[in-house]
DNA sequence: AGTGAAAACCGTAGCGT
DNA sequence: ACGCTACGGTTTTCACT
């Protein structure tokens, strides 16, 4: 794993977008505490390279009608290479999965789904999960309050950095 | 749980700033069909109301320095509502935790935990997570690979209104 | 690398439909 | 409710430091 090339001002240019996704090239410039062309070229040189995968508007799950959350964990049926393969695969498909991770643990896959209530979990279990035949065992957690999702990435062990910079932290 | 105040249009604009959170009003107008003025009405309609909580910029965890995903199921000591409601509470205030929700199951909280490497993973364990009083039982599931992350919510359930729009579907 | 200016573009409000 | 027009601000490029 090579090593990160980002200097204090990426760093917050990553953190203003990552809290405004929104934000207009001015603000963010004048937070940064550069003029706009620069920053306008880090911006773009930050998405080139990866660093921004994307920008999103972030929903509200409940307001959209999506109000049942699911962690599904499962095993594969043989531990074959290709099954897991496959399964991933499938379950990374479906809409309704907006999260998928091969896991260490009793589980092989977690799975976060996304229906709008239960009545709709059950169809998709019974039609979608359950008639794959790379599985062979799931448990579904379902969520009953949703304290925190979608937050911000951490960024906090980048800042050693930041230190060269000699400006205010809120100048805004 | 109200029902949804969403026509087929407002299902549009959620759909694509929820595919490009940086779509011009002007951009976002035309793709919906409208003409710019209405469209900016029903975006901050759409804000005001909750529906669209936010935006934001989607980092990639790895191109920044955040190597480790780890899906940490919690029981929680004695089960009182007052230890389980400042569990959560406390969860939700770390930085590291980007998700957190109560669940069934056998566990009673799950925590997506973000940290660079496993050493974090281990300080962030033995100094923040173990020292909670009320945390009963922890079991860490380390994410191996991640087949998918962040993706938009599935909005299909809301498709029965737009069949009253003749558009076609993709007419960029 | 960063700065500053100029042109094209966009967001927003107001009025008319 | 949608659409048009117009003004002010923003994005973006380009030449210069």
């Amino acid at each position: 794993m090579p090593y990160i090339n980002l200097d204090a001002i990426d760093l917050k240019i990553l953190s203003a977008l990552q809290g405004d996704g929104r934000l207009t090239n001015n603000e963010l410039a004048d937070q940064v505490g550069l003029s706009p062309s620069p920053c306008l070229r880090r911006v773009r040189r930050l998405e080139r390279d990866g660093f921004i995968r994307t920008y999103r508007a972030v929903l509200d799950r409940e307001s959209v009608g999506l109000g049942l959350t699911v962690f599904v964990e499962i095993k594969v049926e043989k531990h074959s290479r290709d099954n897991a393969r496959a399964l991933q695969d499938a379950l990374s498909g479906m809409p309704e999965v907006v999260a998928c991770h091969m896991v260490s643990g009793t589980a092989d896959f977690v799975a976060e789904i996304v229906v709008p209530n239960l009545k709709a979990y059950e169809r998709m279990l019974t039609e979608k999960l359950l008639t794959l035949p790379m599985i062979g065992d799931i448990r579904s957690n379902f969520v009953l309050t949703r304290a925190k999702s979608d937050a911000p990435l951490p960024l906090s062990h980048l800042k050693r950095d930041v230190r060269a910079v000699g400006v205010a932290p809120d100048c805004e």
